[in-house]
RNA sequence: GGUCCCAUCGUCUAGUCAGGUCUAGGACAGGUGCCUCUCACGCACCAGACAGGGGUUCGAAUCCCCUUGGGACUACCA
């Protein structure tokens, strides 16, 4: 089965496709936010219809703004703008809950008075007692009903003057069905289901009234969420019967997992998108990964861009066991973005990134080529490239151990006339200064590699380096002539 | 406990819906080698999986059942 627009099934032409994410600003902008977001963001793309960012801020007292702004920051730096969203506007909003108070009274009232729901007198306290019960006698948990069959008109009354909340009335005959899209048919009895809270004593709806209510308002055509709701499309096909409108397709994404197969959380993986960001993984590459977990391109190529990915998803074919989170591979695929920019783009992103330390742009630009290949995250280029800003700490223990089988004192007066060689041919090509390099190793009758080695770590200060040439020529000769020099002393044991 | 979802190399996955072209393909990680002044990059090669058991069928990774394992949900959170 597939979905893509050209194929001419479910779809169609006439339906436009709308799709959304609805995070609730609880935290820090979360990876399983954006991954949703990715694919819904695309599918619309891809069909030429619309995303929409709508914030579910209904629980008052964990909802902030400052996640909000966070969340729409987050999304913007990985590419994923919405269409519409509280600060775009559009034609449904207001897309923040909060202020859709109203709208859901309104839908709330429809039900009460159609007999879908019903308000509900029971304490917190007596739901916590009875919960409790159930579960000590290893019962299912649910509402037992206490306040269903109360006469309407006079709950209505008693709604006035009692605070209260309105719950489902789930009717508990028969089953509920339908088909998700990655999943196939699923059925679950409704005697298994319970009366919901649709609408909190303090006026808010619960995610569920809202969500359908909303989608529906918004005409969203395909929900795309994760596989958490499963469990609870039930009440929503419910909502969706007693209002009387038609249900979206239903895709339910995997849930990324931890190393140990439990939902994604931040006491075992870093889940907030500005971790990634600060720790100086490029946004293409956070999306591209992203894509992996689930999704695969057909062909070879696991390296692609936001546009192939807009060209080729097709959220039929999204694989439903869990993914695991693999950094390291994200390691990798941030290398080879990386080595996919020109050098003036990557510094612009060192930069921006807040990577660059006290280097002005050009100069990155100059000296990446040094680093280019050996960088996996934004942040390596600082560290790795002080050495030609500053007079670095040679790694003595370092250098003991890769020149194990070289005697300290040839190698100390191999790297005093290497010095002067690199002054003497300072204008010469690095071949010709090379082979000079080579012959005194000889001469001295140390490795090749000895004498490189020894002279890398006075000029870089650590065994695993950019060439050792181009290094000298960034220092500068005399600087590296005076490293050198220093270095070979401390080889020669005093006295 | 109940309900539901899921199950191919260590990890991400292709193949499953339309059974044979699969002695199961790719990627990351790992190993070996080449390149080489080190480290990377690049290139080549190696190793590594259909959870188990029943069925259906000439034929099953693919369809069915059971078992096992993992996960989610079970709030006036989302």
């Amino acid at each position: 089965m597939t979905l893509a627009p050209d194929s001419g099934d479910v779809m169609g032409d006439a339906a436009p496709v709308i799709t959304r994410v609805a995070p609730s600003p609880t935290g820090d902008p979360h990876v399983g936010t954006a991954y949703v977001a990715l694919f819904n963001w695309a599918w619309a793309r891809r069909n030429g219809g619309k995303f929409i960012l709508r914030i579910e801020d209904t629980d008052q007292s964990r909802s902030r703004p400052e996640h909000e702004e966070q969340i729409v920051e987050a999304l913007a730096w990985l590419g994923l703008s919405p269409d519409e969203s509280p600060d775009t506007g559009g034609e449904t909003g207001p897309y923040r809950q909060s202020e859709r108070k109203e709208i859901y009274h309104q839908y709330i009232e429809q039900l009460l008075e159609a007999g879908h729901a019903y308000r509900c007198f029971c304490t917190p306290e007596r739901l916590a007692d009875l919960r409790a019960l159930q579960k000590a006698a290893k019962r299912p948990s649910g509402y037992d009903g206490a306040c269903r069959e109360l006469d309407p008109a006079e709950a209505t009354q008693r709604g006035d003057s009692e605070t209260h909340v309105v719950r489902l009335k789930v009717d508990k005959e028969g089953s509920t069905r339908w088909n998700d899209l990655l999943r196939g048919d699923i059925v679950i009895q409704n005697a298994t289901v319970d009366d919901q809270v649709l609408l909190k004593s303090d006026g808010m709806p619960t995610y569920h009234l809202a969500n359908v209510v909303d989608d529906h308002l918004m005409g969203v055509s395909i929900i795309m969420r994760a596989e958490e709701w499963i469990p609870s499309v039930p009440k929503h096909v419910m909502l969706y019967e007693a209002f009387g409108w038609d249900a979206p397709l239903f895709a339910h994404v995997p849930l990324l997992r931890n190393q140990d197969r439990s939902k994604i959380s931040k006491r075992k993986n870093p889940t907030s998108l500005f971790w990634y960001r600060d720790q100086g993984y490029l946004p293409e590459a956070r999306v591209n990964f992203l894509a992996l977990q689930g999704w695969s391109i057909r062909e070879d190529d696991e390296e692609f861009s936001l546009q192939d990915f807009i060209d080729k998803f097709d959220p039929a074919n999204i694989s439903v066991g869990g993914p695991v989170f693999d950094l390291v591979k994200l390691d990798w695929l941030n290398g080879e973005k990386i080595r996919n920019l020109s050098a003036e783009e990557l510094a612009g992103r060192i930069v921006d990134g807040g990577f660059a330390g006290d280097w002005p742009l050009e100069e990155i630009v100059e000296v990446l080529p040094l680093f280019q290949d050996r960088m996996r995250t934004l942040s390596e280029f600082a560290p790795a490239a002080q050495y030609l800003k500053e007079r670095p700490e040679p790694d003595m223990e370092g250098l003991g151990k890769k020149t194990k089988k070289a005697d300290p004192e040839s190698l100390a007066a191999a790297m005093v006339d290497a010095a002067e060689v690199l002054g003497s041919l300072a204008d010469q090509s690095e071949e010709v200064r090379e082979t000079a390099l080579r012959e005194i190793a000889e001469r001295r009758d140390l490795k090749v590699g000895a004498l490189f080695m020894g002279l890398r770590v006075a000029v870089t200060g650590v065994t695993a380096s950019p060439p050792l040439l181009p290094s000298v020529d960034r220092v500068g000769v005399e600087e590296s002539q005076a490293r050198i020099l220093a270095l070979s002393a401390r080889l020669i044991p005093a006295g």
